[in-house]
DNA sequence: GTGATGTTCTTCAAAATTGAAGAGCGGCGC
DNA sequence: GCGCCGCTCTTCAATTTTGAAGAACATCAC
């Protein structure tokens, strides 16, 4: 063991104490600078937004992991030990880094030019493309868009900014949800014609009340092809394919058309919730538009919702309304 | 709504998206540029120690917190964004200060001034004070400290670098333990002396043994003190203020006193493991007082575990030796 | 003194996170 | 064209992490 002049440590010996820090875990460090700012735990706890068991679990993994004490823990308090004072000096320069992320996202991406989206399935958006205009009207200095896709964007990854949706909305973290309308949806045929075939949704989830509705009520009638696709399914329909689901307004509008829902339960009613990001309530422009989306769906409840022809009861409180 | 002239966001809104950075998770950013520089989510997670799914959701909890897209995910490949790769660059400064973190460790508590203290029980380090001198011997240049205490120290803060422990090692990550030696233990009073009440230890779990045997083995003399410390008890029994455990060796070095324990069931043996950090294996110096601490624990083998005057079966494969 | 307050640590059940396996899908080489 | 490969996403059970409540203890004010 002929140890050579000024022995450095070897470097494998570096190497494996490098590969500790690069395992660390960032988060502990920001605990501990968090902690040794705030003095204590228990005040550092909810400015982390964690509790007092989870940084005192934190630290002890982080001294562990770098094998130096870097707090002497009195009963009463928290005394940082020299190795704590030394990492807290060395840690600075990355909180400063992390400080001058701040504003990010504003500077990448200026609220001012980005466009509001408004994705929306093809049956609202073919309706909405009525009122685009007054939605501009709402915020001239933003371009806004509809999208029309029955897949679901992801607001909060900033795919689009506002969503219309039916039904089942479980409102995510981060998300708000506003029941804006209802939809009512009824079987057409061409007028006149006689045992036209059923033509169906797909099994898609979606679809799924549309499916169950067109098996319960009308399965005497021989299946026809299926179309998912709103455009599509009314183009075939008028020209005599079958018949099948159509938003009421559109079905009633075409006086080629007749409504084949003659009772209530033949009828479906879908709710409409207007989805934004929490974020999107600072945004000024973004705010206006969705104001006045709700207020054009509100205006136009009567269109959307009621049943023509048929006679639809009241929602009475102890009968089994169409669901 | 009058808006002003060149209408800027808010401070309130300003306060709000500041708010999302301060939140989030450092370990998501670190993951989203190690994510960055492998190019995709599979090769990145065995460099991160962590799978692939958890990094598909700790990015999408990232985008979701700062509502940017930062990838575009086809099924085949990961493209990012160009907020992604803004994103990249804004973290640079933050991943070299992590990286000038190093040699921290190293550079704050250089290990050539670091004494090496061995931790052990007072009975042990009673036993090792003798041969200090063989284990200042091994590591010259590095002062060699010998702290008896009972509560253990936490070697992976640094709080000891070498400890001596009684059985019930559970071996934490990170820490080598390893069997070093046998201790006998036998109940000891002085000689010639009657009815002398038994000394007990306290509750303390370290103490169970001990209590288990003198409550079910020497019943039947009155209950004396309860000491728990080794010297203490060595003296009260030499002042003939009662009856109690100690070890062989110490007290068969004791010519005013005699072995109560006749059976080989009133002995108890202890297990003695020599424990240091996984990180110690790096250090020279460590390395040889461990070593040399191992080898004299082997020289005295005899010496710490044979029980005097009492015949010890050897340890037969069916017979209970007593434990 | 004595009581009130503020620490940290322990415990344990509940909640969140994790990863293995499978599915789907586009590119790449033959 | 065909098969192989690597990628990401989904799912679900198991593991890990989390935090509320309680215990112990020092400090400070009265």
């Amino acid at each position: 063991m002929a140890d050579g002049p000024a022995l450095a440590p070897s470097s494998e010996t570096e190497a494996r104490l490098a590969q500790v820090w690069h395992h660390l875990s960032w988060d502990d460090l920001r605990a501990f600078l968090a902690i040794s700012v705030h003095g204590s735990m228990n005040r550092a706890a909810p400015a982390l937004r964690e509790s007092q068991p989870t940084l005192g679990r934190r630290m002890l993994r982080l001294e562990h992991q770098i094998g130096l004490a870097l707090f002497e823990r009195a009963p009463n308090r928290l005394v940082p030990t020299e190795a704590g004072e030394a990492l807290v000096a060395a840690l600075m320069p990355m909180l400063g880094a992390a400080r001058g992320l701040a504003g990010f996202s504003e500077r990448f991406a200026p609220d001012r030019t980005r466009p509001i989206r408004i994705t929306a399935t093809t049956t609202l958006a073919l309706f909405l493309s009525e009122h685009v205009a007054a939605l501009r009207a709402a915020a001239p200095e933003r371009d806004v868009v509809l999208v029309p896709t029955r897949q679901r964007y992801d607001l909060l990854r900033g795919e689009a900014e506002i969503a219309l949706r039916m039904n089942s909305v479980e409102p995510d973290a981060g998300l708000l949800a506003r029941k804006a309308a209802t939809v009512s949806f009824a079987f057409y045929g061409l007028r006149g014609a006689r045992d036209l075939p059923m033509i169906m949704p797909s099994g898609d989830s979606t679809m799924s009340k549309q499916r169950a509705l067109a098996d319960r009520e009308l399965a005497h009638r021989p299946q026809g092809p299926q179309i998912d696709e709103l455009h599509l399914r009314y183009q075939a329909i008028r020209a005599g394919a079958g018949v099948g689901a159509l938003p009421c307004w559109l079905g009633t509008s075409d006086p080629t058309l007749e409504c084949l829902s003659l009772r209530p339960e033949q009828f479906i009613h879908e709710a409409v919730y207007l989805v934004r990001t929490e974020r999107s309530r600072a945004d000024r422009a973004l705010d206006a538009v969705a104001r006045a989306l709700a207020a054009i769906l509100h205006r136009n409840r009567t269109r959307l919702q009621l049943a023509p022809g048929a006679v639809i009861p009241p929602p009475g409180p102890a009968s089994s309304a169409p669901r």
